[in-house]
RNA sequence: GGGCGGUUAGCUCAGAGGCCCAGAGCGCUUGCCUUACAAGCAAGAAGUCGGAGGUUCGAAUCCUCCACCGCCCA
């Protein structure tokens, strides 16, 4: 190496005095635009290739700092990947599609979609409602087609929020492969893996009791369902029992009270059961009911699965109050008696004698029945309950009077006590505000509940990242409680592209359906003919009608993975791409996102999605509770990162633990902020130091450097295995108390040295060695100050214009036949194990490091851990910090100031500490401000004490 | 009711069998404007590591039970 040539180093006074944080974070983001620095490598094979499949926000939702937390975490991955030599695929898309889009649209324009309304071209919402003299509250009625078009205006303006939000925290998104669910590309994706699904016989259509929301008129699945604690009421009411009342038979009870928190399903009651154990109501099995009001006849049966403690203990069966009634429906092969209309309301439904040949519900006395009933019409639930409970109050609805004219027979209300009122849970649409009906309906599903073993055994082959939440994936997959119910009643998603023939009658034939062919994707059926047929036919008799319905947004958003790698298209890169390597995404949405998109994989591609699955925590408020927008105010991220900067919140980020909820903290963001400022000022003063190019040759040096390398590896081990919080933390605890804090201090004087030339080219050179591969470890955590300090002399001296396209520092020995930063050479002489080597988390498909070779080319040797020779003594930087701690010690408990001179330094230790001394000690001495050091040995003492003199005024 | 996490200094969190007779940052006390940095530096005070048992020479760390908080599911 040349010595007779100086240092590139930068005049202090040419940079702000403090950084500007917004203007140098906006010329950075052109910067790496320019740069295309997220830009990937579309040859390169699956091997030198880390897919993230990031997930696509809906984003018409609201921003969140959980949205800055997980993608903050997904870009560091990503950043360090790149430098590790990794062909980084991170794209970007958006799910737009489904209910919260239309939610929003609905009340931004105020308008509402219905079928067979006419296309309006160039609708102007305003202009319109305006002639149509509509109140602020009225909604303007659509077509499909306006409202879809309404869907992406709003869309296209929300999906700016987001795009900006990500960028200004520099996420290394590829936006070149932007994708949105609701795209052509997407669409016809989705609708290819129904292809599929259908080919593979794991669709199908059925009119079955389906979870219905009233309020959104739509199918709901299982994952979109919870449970909410909700005030009720059990009514004590009165059943009759038709042998008793009817026959006269002995020895069987007149009646009995079924207690219902359900009285207004009392109507659709089909059946009664109770425990076959209990002794109160063994002798009504084999009977019948009779209802009171309606006075259907229906049948007392045992089963095991009535609680005999819950209520009175016998209940009643009804079309459809709950999942159990469902269930007793299917096995018992009752009578359906749906009265619940898909808006909700009780439906109008017709009674008729038990013997008539008419079509209708069946009662012992229909005119009674009907004039009851016809009360309840139109009106919702709640207030049908009321209605009903007001009925029972009155003695005309006792199936007592079954046995005669009303008035002839002694009767009593079968309302037997005042509702008492109770809290129990009630399943709720997630995004609806009333309880889930179960309504017959025909709808699609892919059959799950046959495939829950071979589901369990996909998921099992993922890594999930903590290994803890497999165990989520696993108890939701068995806890499946029904087949995926796919077809949604709404307008803004994917088409269902199926149509179903109509006969010479005009009935539609459900089960002949027509499947699209591939070359047609994506259709909409609404749109497009049937194959075969023409689009005269539509609707009439001998023709076909197009499905309706959309799919499920899980259906779109499960295709991720085969999204990106265009599945099926011109281009597919599912060689190169599939299955991707790490899906980065919150807890909360195991049961339906990351479940969906193990369901398709394992359908289509019987394999997994993605290698790893990393689960972000939550953030949460100080009191413990899930932050979010339905209690209480939510923060939104920009104007924190205007206050913080982007690398202040990204370090904030940063420090949450895959898995571990988060608290939403502000301080965290100060010191994000201040550990910017001091690499800012770090930077500054390591890079102005002049001094000619030399060798390490100090033992400080060499032990500082020593300790660096360890640095390095442990930092590097936490990120293989994901663990970016324990690797951002060694990395700045090394930063600033071993470099900032001590190696600066202690070298200070050395490096400006005026007579030991060799000693400041070696101080020189090792502060720009560490502040070079420190600068390496921090980008991905703070890209925007790493990259504004690497600027200053380092993009010239390497050769990379920006430090995100570096190679990561490596303390493991080039072998001569390949490139620098790889290889599985021999170690650098620090003795920690091999970087990575057979650590969990590597990549499978990675060599030791992770790295593949020369895609990122070289850094001079002088910025190589590996070249610096080993210290003397690998302890010789610790014993100086402990001497220096002494000194500042001494000098504070004398009242020295820190920077004072000393004309004195004393050390007391045991001689073998003052040995270690030795090396170190000049560095030591200068540190300290005394001119040398006077050593006494000392007895038993475990450390050094110093005793410090100042000079004489 | 079941499953899974958590419970460590006033606050936010590290620490997964001896390396911790307990760590960091914030906050607090005291002293320093030491020509990179006062958004800094230094010196300090501060915790019976939720509780009770157990294993062990030795436990914040492993086992059992309990309590509380949270999430998910019935």
């Amino acid at each position: 190496m040349t010595t007779n040539n100086k240092v590139i180093s930068i005049n202090p006074r040419d940079l702000p005095r403090r950084f500007d944080v917004k203007e140098r974070e906006s010329y950075w983001r052109t910067q790496w635009d320019a740069l295309e620095i997220s830009k990937h490598d579309k040859s390169a094979s699956r091997e030198q290739s880390f897919v993230i499949d990031s997930p696509p926000p809906t984003a018409s939702g609201s921003l969140h700092p959980g949205h800055v937390f997980s993608y903050t975490h997904q870009d560091v991955i990503a950043r360090y990947r790149r430098m590790t030599g990794w062909n980084v695929v991170y794209p970007m898309g958006w799910d737009d599609n489904g209910l919260p889009t239309e939610r929003r649209v609905q009340n931004y324009f105020g308008v509402r979609a219905e079928p067979n309304v006419p296309y309006v071209e160039n609708l102007n919402v305003r202009k319109r409602r305006k002639e149509l003299n509509l109140d602020k509250d009225e909604q303007l009625v659509v077509s499909r087609e306006n409202f879809i078009e309404l869907c992406h205006i709003v869309t296209a303006e929300d999906e700016k929020t987001y795009k900006e939000l990500f960028n200004r925290l520099g996420f290394s998104i590829d936006w070149t492969e932007e994708y949105a669910t609701i795209d052509d590309r997407c669409r016809a994706i989705a609708q290819r893996s129904f292809l599929d699904l259908d080919e593979r016989g794991h669709v199908y259509t059925a009119e079955l009791p389906t979870m219905w929301d009233v309020d959104f008129q739509t199918a709901v699945a299982q994952a979109e369902v919870e449970d909410r604690p909700t005030p009720g009421a059990y009514h004590d009411i009165e059943f009759g029992v038709y042998e008793s009342l009817i026959e006269g038979e002995e020895g069987v009870p007149e009646s009995f009270v079924i207690s219902t928190t359900r009285p207004e399903m009392i109507p659709a009651c089909v059946a009664v059961t109770a425990h076959p154990d209990d002794e109160r109501f063994k002798p009504l099995f084999g009977k019948h009911a009779i209802t009171p009001g309606f006075f259907a006849k229906v049948p007392i049966f045992p089963s095991e699965k009535a609680d005999p403690e819950k209520g009175t203990g016998i209940l009643m069966l009804c079309t459809f109050g709950d999942d159990a009634d469902v269930e007793w429906w299917r096995t018992h092969d009752l009578e359906l008696r749906p009265m619940v209309a898909r808006n909700g309301e009780a439906a109008p439904r017709t009674f008729v004698p038990y013997n008539s040949n008419e079509l209708g519900w069946g009662s012992l006395d229909p005119h009674r029945a009907q004039f009851f009933y016809d009360q309840l019409l139109g009106m919702p639930l709640d207030d049908v309950r009321t209605k009903i409970v007001e009925q029972l109050s009155c003695p005309g609805t006792a199936a007592k009077t079954m046995q005669g004219p009303e008035d002839e027979v002694e009767t009593r209300n079968p309302l037997r006590s005042p509702p008492r009122p109770i809290e129990h849970v009630v399943r709720y649409y997630e995004k609806g505000s009333t309880p889930i009906e179960y309504i017959p309906s025909r709808q699609w599903f892919v059959r799950l509940m046959d495939k829950k073993p071979y589901l369990q055994e996909v998921g099992a082959k993922v890594q999930w990242l903590p290994e803890f939440m497999q165990k989520r994936y696993a108890d939701w997959t068995d806890g499946l409680g029904h087949d995926w119910a796919i077809s949604r009643q709404r307008y803004f998603g994917v088409a269902i592209p199926v149509w179903y023939p109509i006969d010479e009658n005009g009935d539609t034939q459900y089960d002949d359906y027509i499947v699209a062919t591939d070359d047609m994707l994506p259709v909409d059926p609404t749109l497009t003919p049937a194959p075969g047929y023409d689009e005269s036919q539509r609707g009439k008799p001998n023709g076909f009608i197009g499905e309706q319905d959309v799919f499920d947004t899980w259906f779109t958003s499960s295709m991720t993975p085969q999204i990106l790698a265009r599945w099926g298209e011109d281009g597919d890169r599912m060689s190169n791409l599939y299955p991707a390597d790490l899906r980065p995404q919150a807890h909360d949405i195991i049961r339906t996102w990351a479940f969906y998109t193990i369901v398709k994989s394992a359908l289509h591609n019987d394999d997994v999605p993605w290698h790893k699955a990393m689960i972000s925590g939550f953030i949460v408020d100080p009191d413990r509770k899930k932050m979010s927008k339905s209690r209480g105010a939510p923060v939104t991220p920009m104007p924190l990162v205007n206050q913080y900067g982007a690398d202040a919140v990204r370090y904030w980020a940063s420090n949450g633990r895959p898995g571990m909820d988060m608290a939403f903290d502000e301080t965290v963001f100060t010191i994000g902020g201040k550990l910017v400022t001091k690499l800012y000022n770090a930077g500054k003063f390591v890079l102005m130091q002049e001094a000619e190019h030399g060798e390490i040759t100090t033992e400080l040096d060499r032990a500082f450097v020593n300790d660096l390398r360890d640095t390095v590896q442990r930092a590097t081990n936490a990120l293989e295995n994901f663990e970016f919080a324990h690797a951002l933390q060694i990395t700045e605890t090394f930063f600033w108390d071993a470099f900032a804090d001590n190696y600066i201090e202690l070298v200070k004087r050395r490096a400006r040295s005026e007579t030991d030339e060799q000693g400041r080219a070696s101080a020189v050179a090792t502060l720009r060695l560490a502040l070079n591969t420190l600068l390496r470890l921090f980008a991905p955590f703070v890209p925007t100050i790493t990259d504004e300090i690497w600027s200053w002399t380092y993009a010239q001296e390497t050769n990379h214009p920006s430090i995100h396209q570096t190679p990561w520092p490596t303390t493991i020995l080039p072998s001569p036949s390949m490139g620098e930063g790889q290889g599985e050479g021999e170690r650098g002489g620090d003795g920690g194990p091999p970087l990575s080597q057979g650590e969990r988390g590597a990549s499978e498909r990675s060599d030791a490091s992770g790295v593949c070779p020369g895609r990122l080319g070289d850094i001079p040797p002088r910025y190589q851990l590996t070249p610096v020779a080993k210290p003397e003594s690998p302890t010789s930087f610790q014993t100086a910090c402990r001497a220096i701690a002494a000194v500042r010690k001494a000098k504070h408990e004398a009242s020295i100031g820190l920077g004072k001179p000393l004309a004195k330094l004393e050390m007391f230790a045991p001689q073998d500490l003052l040995d270690s001394l030795q090396p170190v000690q000049s560095d030591v001495a200068d540190a300290g401000g005394a001119p040398q050091i006077t050593y006494n040995p000392a007895m038993a003492e475990d450390g050094y004490i110093a005793t410090v003199e100042a000079p004489n005024q």
